[in-house]
Order: C-alpha cells, then structure tokens, then sequence
DNA sequence: TCATAAACTGAAGTATCCTTCAGCTTTGAG
DNA sequence: CTCAAAGCTGAAGGATACTTCAGTTTATGA
C-alpha cells in the first residue's frame, strides 16, 4: 500500500524496495505514537524499519513526505469505509446510511486511535490549513453527495452547509471520544446519529432566520 | 495578564520585567502564526519581543512553558467570556442561553482565528491528551453545568454525555470554520445552535435504544 | 545620594539533527 | 553463470537550536 506522492524520489521497483517503503511509513506510525513529531527524527525511523538512514531518503526527501505518506494511506482507510456505506446500492432511510457511516467511521478509528491523534495534530503543524481543506473537501463532498439522496427529508437545507456542520461536528465528538477513550462507548453511535439527525431535521429553516 | 505558572523560573517583580513577560508571550503568538512551531525558536521570540535570549530564559524554562502561558492567557479569555454568559443572571430559555453562549464563543474565536488554530495543533502536539482532557474537563463542566439548569427541558438526558458531544460538536464545526475562512458566516449562530438544540430535543431517547 | 537587588545582554558551549554520497550487497534478466 | 541495475549502508559534513552565565545596566528604598 504505497503511495505515488513523492515526485523528487525515487520509486521502489523490487518487491524487496516496497517491503521497505510500508516498513518505513509504518515505523513512522509508531514513533509519532510513542515520541510525537518533536521525536520523530530520521533515523529513529530508520532504525525501526530496520534499514539504514540512506535508505530512508532514497523514497522520501523529507520527514514531512514520511508523515504525508502515512496519512495518504489513513486518509484512504477512513474514507474508503466510509465510501463504501455511502455508495452501498441497498435503499436505506436516512436513519440508517447515517448510523452506517458512523459505525464504518468509527471502526476505523478505533483501530488505531493515538494514531489518529497523533496523526491528525502533525498534519496539522506541518501543512495547517491546506491539509485542513483537502481532507474536509474530500469528506464534506462525500457527506453533500450522500445528502442529496435524500430530496424529501432535506427539502429546503443548504447541502452545502449541513455537510459541513454535520461533518466537522461529528469529528470534534469522535476527537474527544477518543481523547477520554470513550471511543467503546456502546452508545456513542446513537448519540452521533441523533446528533447528525437531530440536526438535517428542520435545518430549512436557517438561511436567513436567525433569532436574536 | 501574567500566569504563575512557572515554578521553577523567577517572577516579575518590577514593572518593566511584568512587560517583558507580556512582550515574550505575545511574540510568542506571532511567531507561532507566522511561522508554526517548528520556527517558533527561543532567539526569534525574543527578538521579537525586543529583549535578548538570556532574559527570555529568566521567565520561561522552556519553549514549551512559552506556548503553555499562551495558552492559559488564551483559554482564560474564551473560558471567561462563556462562562460570563453562562452565568448571566437573567433568566432566558434554552434556545436563547445557547445563542448567547454560543455567539460569545465565538467573538473569541473571531478575534485571532489563525491563533487559535495554530496553538490548538501545538498545544496538542506538546501536551497531547493531557492537554485536552484539561479543556474538555473545564469547557464540559461548564456546559454541563447550563445544561442542569434547563431539569424540565432535558428531562432523562445524559448530562455527562450530552455535554461531552454537545461541546466537542461545536468545536469540531468551529474549527472548521476557521480553516475555510467562514467564521463570519451570519448564518454560523444560528447553524450552530440547531445543531445543539437538535441534540437536546429528544436526547432522552439515546441510553439503550440503539437500532441495528 | 548610594548600595543592593532586579533585570538584561549576547557570545559561547553543547547537543542534536538532517542530509549526502562513495562504496558494498542483492536481485533478476539474458 | 554474469553483470548491470536496484537497493542498501553508515560515517561525516554542515547547519541550527537550546541553554547558560559572567558581566553590564537599571530600578528602588533607605
């Protein structure tokens, strides 16, 4: 599971090559989990790949290329599960698609979950905003996209809108879920739905009103 | 606006150190937005503040402590405005206490969007989940706390839990609309407190019923 | 006014870290 | 089997950052 995103560097051709490059990204997972970016030094993550530093800058030119390789590839996980709920071809309420979606997120997330923090506050520090934009462009577009299916229950909603309220909302909770570890919480997945639910149900009514 | 919070360092005891003190943590801020953390380096927050290395290390231990009193000054000040709101002895229902609350929040976020962004990652990257579970301890006792004084409206809902994803929710969607640049999004209020409200309104329903 | 404490300076020591590259090892096609 | 391409090694160069502290300047109060 390697990514094409390196342009300067070479590209492993070897089965060998490739066995590298996944032991490199994924050390890479383990020392951001264990030291933080601040401990994330080349040859740290060289040595628990068990190759030599050399190696290492023959794929990546960078520790920051390592750190987007390895989102590359989480970002794929956690948006093909929830992709894969989002074109399901069986017909489902509206009730149903969301709580799928969620179970599929937050499966995912649960695998790895000081991964996912980790992951996320680096990102961060490293490309800030433009990181920001492309995984809720990704995410919110999926969402709009999965809300305009539903035509009737959403009449009058600004899709655009609700995609990113309901989108960026469920995430905050899922961030702290996983910060106090509540990420097993049996009921989580009920309160994110009647979350995500509670507010596409009569959401037409904000455009312009607006109480003071 | 100085924080004792430095024990091992000495304390401003003349007017002009207490100005130092305030000069260093405000360069701090800057840096940190112009340059991220990675450039927030000891020597250029002191030039930027107009004093010398040696004096920033009378104050500070640390690049860490630096950020740390930021942030204390920071959160001290959206805390403070919420918690005005929360407090505020005029009755008022729900809907209208939220909005309140909610626009406060607000008004803090507005004033350095990019700031707030940029100390969140580094605060997360420093202190990781000692860091939010601080946060989410005050800002969810807080809500926690308004959310008691509604007894008849939330009749059976989980304070504990309502609180946790009611103010996570809204982070989540906040920061979002930091990084697109929609903080000023009239509508942002009112979205916001649907997506609350929406929550509240039937959270009663949430502990064990859970559908497949 | 003067002495003492507080505050400030900034060059220098120490510690890492990033990155390269010349040479060695492994692979696989012919 | 042979050899060119692919892959790997790891010591060394270069750069920067953190932190200290001996010495200087400024404030205070007796």
């Amino acid at each position: 599971m390697f990514i094409q995103s390196e342009p300067q560097r070479k590209m492993p051709r070897q089965a060998r090559a490739r066995a590298t490059v996944d032991a490199l990204v994924e050390a890479t997972a383990q020392v951001l989990v264990t030291r933080g970016f601040a401990g994330l030094t080349t040859t740290r993550v060289a040595e628990r790949a068990g190759v030599s530093v050399g190696t290492l800058y023959q794929y990546f030119s960078d520790k920051a290329e390592l750190v987007r390789a390895l989102h590359a590839v989480r970002l794929e996980a956690a948006f093909g599960g929830l992709a894969a709920q989002a074109a399901d071809p069986e017909p489902r309420t509206m009730r149903e698609r969301v709580e799928h979606m969620l179970r599929a997120l937050l499966e995912v997330k649960s695998e790895r979950p000081e991964l996912s923090m980790a992951l996320h506050a680096t990102m961060m520090e490293l490309d800030g905003p433009s990181y920001l934009r492309q995984v809720m462009a990704q995410t919110q577009g999926l969402v709009r996209q999965v809300l305009a299916g539903y035509p009737e229950e959403l009449e009058g909603v600004d899709l655009d809108l609700a995609a990113m309220v309901v989108t960026n909302a469920v995430d905050g909770a899922i961030g702290a879920a996983i910060a106090t570890g509540r990420l097993e919480d049996p009921r989580l997945v009920a309160a994110l739905a009647h979350l995500v639910l509670g507010y596409l149900e009569g959401a037409a009514a904000i455009p312009a009103a607006s109480a003071s």
